[in-house]
DNA sequence: AGCACGCCGACT
DNA sequence: GTCGGCGTGCTC
């Protein structure tokens, strides 16, 4: 068993398999196949995954791996099954998709350096060198001396030697301990002169507790300094030492511990039917259809532990902008340190010690987003995906995989429940339930017997007709005013996506649009400039057009801080918080704003999608969506899906406990049967109506899609390419497919680049992935040296 | 990807 | 003659 394959950190199809190495005598018996290596590869080194050892290999000579990253594995051999299972699906390189389930930390870096072997150097060399034998490639580069440097390493003065790091760090602590025995302390306290207070309080301190604290605890706690400790450690009486310890970002917070809640029946039910599927260690998929305010979370609370109970381990999928303080200390405050948290607002060396909790078993719980579905836990007994519906689920580069496909392909290893959660289920999975593919489970009631706040749809067209020409209704309006006299609160939101402010000129039309890509520019109203949400392009905002120089040029559309200035213009006494990306970007200002609001300090929360999910205020009795259509103008075919679904989210946020809610929609389709049936909660007459749809123009659930975006910067380039793609497909996929395109994107042009898509629409085709790959290969040449790129995304969310 | 190798035109 | 430009092909 001397051979490693393994697959190396270089993501081109070409090196997309296994190389063969040699495991040398000395790491017999500590390659394991999961491990990083650092592996010879030409004529550098670079860092590899060990799939498999092997006692044979078809090639004659093989180079030893050069050393270990790793003693223990960092990829179980189900994640290295599930990994090449992922990459297959997504049509990803191994390598990619090995370095998704990792925490970056564990990424690695490359260094080349030049390596003195002689003591005497030419004398443009030894300028370089300065006196050192090792030093960075990139200052030879940077003196240009290329041809010196060549020279020396023929004669055999230098060597360039190529490093690998990894760049996780644990993070140590100092501690102290005392070295003698209490009996000894008290003769060393004895023999301290008088004036040696701090001393003496130290000592007396270890004698109480005799057990090594950390330093500068020790120090604060005694007011004390590094010199009196350091004192007498040199005297041989008290001893330092490093320990590992956890970043923990929840450290300093205390949460309360809580118990586990009375059921409802129908909470009873959808628990039962989860419970004993896990008892008899089997897998099937929940779809958990529960309206907001059912206690959805409470019954995975309750699902988890007894899954702890089996002794088995449980992962939580929460959406990215789901996963407040709120909703952590949740699961914080049932299962306690049994709960690893993770997600991208954490730091790099954070999350890494997180993922370390879980790979050495130290917890049993994880909670994170999507890519804590690839958690390192070897006997999962539940895995849990609330929101289900949620689009940040899926992966938007490579590989771009699902969560949800990956939940139940673990489930399936594992025999184990998947259940997934949602107020809205995504049509897909609510007609996989219907299909019976999944097992329905439905909470239609709220908890305490709360009644669906009553929704009100306003037209702002009449408004407008009325002669309101501001952006809150009257009755908006009025109802705020109620609630500020009442001392309740209300919510206000903004749906910005599809919405921002652009800039043109109410003379000509003219839009300002990007010089890079093709869109229009966002007005940033705190420094004045127009942006390019694509590129980061900026440009000051002009002040006349430059298309016919008339001075009226403007910007349009609604920005939360405009909101936030006519809303305080209209009710100067009211106490906003607003929370946009501008007012959260800050760590822990999220959860600060929340916690004020929470508090009642203020009156009104004015925010866009991050306010939408989790929130539950008592006190908020009034919930406002100020344009309720904005999704719907968006070229996608989900836009009525994600309109209802936010909708019927923000309407949730309301009088979840004793008070009665009350939700107003703004908007300028009332008519529109998305707006229309979020009113009155009926996500069933929603399905059926969107299902119809969904057949007539052949889009999913009933076809299953696949985007193929070809870019380039030349645009006759682009569409010819695209063409090509797109007469291959029609040539190999079978006659039932539909081929759509080419046709530019919805974003025609990004960084100079040109797009053009093709869309594949099929019910079942078991050869389209390696046809697919056969086109990345034959196109694969260009894409290397041509600036061809060629994207595919099989069930893509994003059509842009 | 990143590197060597090799072939060609433009120079000290 | 030699330097360096880029196209080609390989990495266990």
């Amino acid at each position: 068993m001397d051979v490693a394959n393994v697959v190396v950190d270089v993501p081109v199809a070409q090196t997309n398999r296994m190389f063969d190495y040699r495991i040398p005598e000395y790491l017999q018996h500590a390659v394991f196949p999961g491990m990083r290596v650092i592996v010879p590869f030409g004529p550098r080194k670079i860092m590899g995954y060990v799939l498999e050892v092997t006692d044979h290999s078809d090639i004659d000579k093989l180079k030893p791996i050069e050393s270990i990253m790793d003693v223990t594995p960092v990829l179980t051999k189900e994640l290295l099954e599930l990994g090449k299972w992922v990459a297959h699906h997504t049509i990803s390189f191994y390598i990619s998709t090995f370095q998704a389930m990792l925490p970056q930390a564990l990424k690695a870096s490359y260094e080349k350096q030049v390596q003195r072997l002689n003591d005497i150097l030419p004398e443009k060399l030894e300028m370089i060198f300065a006196g050192r034998d090792v030093i960075s490639f990139q200052e030879f580069e940077e003196a240009g001396v290329y041809q010196a440097l060549q020279r020396a390493v023929q004669v055999g003065d230098v060597e360039i030697i190529y490093q690998v790091h990894s760049k996780e760090t644990v993070k140590k602590q100092t501690y102290v301990k005392p070295m003698l025995e209490p009996l000894e302390l008290e003769a060393v306290l004895a023999d301290l002169p008088q004036q040696a207070k701090k001393k003496k309080a130290i000592i007396h301190f270890f004698q109480q507790h005799n057990k090594p604290i950390q330093k500068k605890e020790l120090l604060e706690k005694l007011h004390t300094t590094q010199s009196t400790v350091k004192q007498l450690i040199d005297q041989g009486i008290l001893k330092q030492e490093m320990v590992e310890t956890y970043r923990d970002p929840y450290q300093n917070e205390n949460i309360k511990r809580t118990q586990p809640l009375p059921l409802t029946s129908q909470q009873q039910d959808a628990m039962n039917a989860v419970v004993d599927t896990l008892d008899q260690t089997k897998h099937q998929t929940f779809l958990l259809h529960g309206v907001t305010g059912s206690g959805k979370t409470e019954v995975y609370l309750q699902a988890i532990h007894h899954c702890l109970t089996k002794g088995k381990e449980a992962i939580v999928l929460v959406p990215e902008i789901a996963l407040t303080p709120q909703m952590v200390n949740r699961f914080k405050g049932r299962f306690g340190s049994k709960v690893a948290v993770m997600h991208s607002a954490l730091s790099k060396g954070e999350r890494f010690d997180e993922w370390r909790k879980v790979q050495r078993k130290e917890v049993q719980v994880v909670v994170g987003a999507r890519s804590a579905i690839f958690a390192p836990f070897e006997q999962i007994g539940l895995i849990i995906i609330d929101e289900e519906h949620e689009t940040s689920y899926k992966q938007e580069e490579h590989p771009r995989y699902h969560a949800r496909d990956v939940a139940i392909q673990r489930a399936k290893y594992h025999y184990c429940p998947v259940i997934l959660g949602s107020a809205t289920p995504a049509l897909e999975s609510y007609a996989r339930a219907k299909k019976g593919v999944y097992q329905l489970l439905s909470m239609p009631e709220r908890m305490n017997n709360a009644k669906m706040p009553e929704v009100e749809l306003i037209d702002m067209r009449d408004e407008l007709h009325a002669g309101n020409r501001s952006m809150f209704s009257r009755q908006l309006k009025e109802a705020i005013e109620e609630r500020l006299a009442r001392k309740e609160q209300t919510v206000l939101f903004l749906n910005r996506r599809g919405y921002s402010t652009f800039v043109m000129c109410r003379d000509c039309g003219h839009v300002m649009t990007c010089p890079h890509c093709d869109i229009a520019l966002t007005y940033h109203r705190k420094n004045q400039k127009l942006k390019c949400h694509y590129c980061n392009y900026e440009e000051n905002m002009p002040d006349t057009c430059p298309s016919c120089e008339s001075d009226t040029i403007r910007y349009f559309g609604t920005g939360t801080q405009k909101v936030e200035e006519a809303l305080q213009e209209m009710i100067p006494e009211a106490n906003i918080i607003r929370m946009d990306v501008d007012t959260t970007r800050r760590k822990g200002s999220h959860e600060r704003l929340l916690r004020q609001f929470g508090n009642q300090q203020a009156d009104i929360l004015l925010g866009t999608q991050m306010i939408a999910k989790g929130l539950d205020f008592p006190n908020v009795t009034l919930v406002g969506v100020l344009a309720a259509d904005s999704l719907l103008n968006l070229p996608d075919f989900r836009a009525s899906e994600k309109t209802f679904q936010l909708l019927t989210q923000v309407s949730g946020r309301a009088g979840r406990h004793q008070l009665p809610g009350e939700v107003i929609i703004q908007t300028y389709t009332p008519e529109h049967y998305s707006v229309e049936l979020a009113s009155t909660y009926d996500y069933e007459a929603f399905f059926e109506k969107e299902m119809l749809i969904r057949k007539t123009y052949q889009y999913p659930p009933y076809y299953y899609l696949t985007l193929v975006t070809v870019s380039h910067p030349n645009q006759i380039k682009v569409m010819e390419v695209t063409k090509m793609i797109s007469l291959l497909l029609r040539k190999h996929l079978s006659d039932d497919v539909r081929i759509l395109g080419p046709t530019a994107s919805p974003v025609a042009r990004i960084k100079d680049r040109y797009r053009y898509q093709c869309m594949v629409k099929y019910k079942n085709e078991p050869n389209q992935r390696e046809i697919l790959r056969k086109i990345l290969a034959y196109f694969e040449d260009e894409m290397r040296k041509d600036e061809l790129l060629i994207q595919i995304d099989l069930q893509p969310y994003q059509l842009m």
